[in-house]
DNA sequence: CATTCCATTATGTATAGACATAACAAATCA
DNA sequence: TGATTTGTTATGTCTATACATAATGGAATG
């Protein structure tokens, strides 16, 4: 559904689907208001009601248009309060920039969980981790320190794997599937031990981005990645759902 | 497509649907697994080929899927990095926190663009500006500092609108219907007039939300909320489309 | 032996008709 | 008058069928 917006008018239903999104984005019919009946749309456009109501569903399923039986489909309330927030393969994105990519393995140990910090609920009792430290940098320059703990017990095979040359996260995208994945992005200040590796002075202003990632029950791994907060900002784009 | 997980197994397709989509995401066929065949899923589930064609095109849509014509169907490669951020609504956030929640206008001025900070870019040349500073609080504790811009070209009822008691958020989304919104998320230190506003000690890292909204071509409005860093993160949660 | 051509296959789109279902309104009955 | 029934309507789902289209492998041809 989603290839709109290129060249291709292409099928009929896209065709439907497309005009009534436009009516709808451009303001002309606004929120509440009653979208024709099948019926009239399979005469409008000569086709079949399956053919409509593919188109609306499909706008149903958007988010743009809200359907009860009996009495009609209408153009839904924008209630639309989300946006979709790239997730950083940090390697890919300092590669995209065209500068080059550092990648430093500041620690690697194999233990089983502390149960204190909150993070290593990742495991909840059951497995070891792995637990590591790195740094990537952009042209030399010092780009996000990383902390990284893998569940070894969902994937074991991390303790083999070779994080000296490539990122534990794009290992990890390209051997473990996943379902679910959870953020909280804050601000905090260096304290020393981050602006010595980050070479920034202490107290300045950082961005933290922290990730919990499972599949299904499975917790598979947990992130902390701390950005220079000059440096570095987050970018989330927002369109309405289906386009 | 959305309505799943509760306890409707519901239509025909929808059960193949979720049957396929949970063979997926248990791992149990993994990317790139060939998907039986149309004919082969409607004489398992004794059906049309319509109905089995709508659960995969479903799973399509929801990226779960490839397809190709002759070839098959097949589970798709998980290249999915995304996640959905939602964008707060100060005042509802606090509300739902069981805090009370508080506003107050800092300034409200009427002006032309200036032109220079890029934030105004906005206007690009055209009409005049609605610009307003307020802080948020929860339990009369600063929770935010926020800077508005509003293009009165666009929205010119704002000019009348009572921002004292209504935060611009709330109020634009109630009035405004948008297409597309911009994100950018930062870490910065308090300097000295922000760590006045929000009761924080200057050189505390904050962070940072700035977000363009427009409409089609139409820009609508600029903000940027800082938050302290200490009290505020930003939630975003994965699932994968579709679910 | 390489190239062209064709039948086969699996998906892609569309149709027309059928029955189910929810909501509303008008008519009916207590 | 108020509650119940009934009919109508618009959507929801499904079927059976048809033709289009892209990829594939093998056969025919140069």
């Amino acid at each position: 559904m989603s290839p709109a917006a290129s060249q291709a008018p292409a099928t009929l239903h896209q065709q439907i689907k497309a005009d009534i999104e436009n009516r709808i984005l451009s303001g002309d019919w606004r929120p509440g208001h009653r979208i024709p009946y099948e019926h009239e749309l399979m005469r409008r456009y000569k086709c079949a009601r399956m053919t409509v109501n593919k188109a609306i569903a499909a706008l149903v399923d958007a988010g743009l248009v809200v359907r009860r039986r009996k009495v009609g489909s209408f153009v839904a309330q924008p209630v639309i309060q989300s946006a979709v927030l790239g997730i950083p393969d940090i390697q890919a994105e300092i590669i995209a920039r065209g500068e080059s990519y550092g990648l430093k393995l500041l620690s690697r140990r194999i233990r089983s969980p502390r149960g204190e910090p909150p993070e290593e609920k990742i495991l909840a009792g059951k497995g070891i981790l792995l637990d590591l430290k790195c740094l990537h940098s952009a042209n030399n320059v010092p780009f996000a320190l990383e902390r990284r703990l893998i569940s070894l017990a969902t994937v074991p095979d991390a303790a083999t794997a070779d994080f000296t040359s490539t990122p534990p996260g794009t290992w990890l995208l390209g051997h473990v599937p996943w379902t679910e994945a959870q953020h909280r992005i804050t601000a905090i200040n260096a304290d020393a031990a981050i602006a010595t590796d980050l070479q920034i002075k202490e107290h300045d202003a950082c961005l933290v981005l922290e990730r919990w990632t499972s599949r299904g029950d499975e917790k598979i791994t947990f992130v902390r990645q701390i950005f220079p907060g000059v440096t570095y900002s987050l970018i989330a784009d927002f369109t309405p759902k289906g386009m």
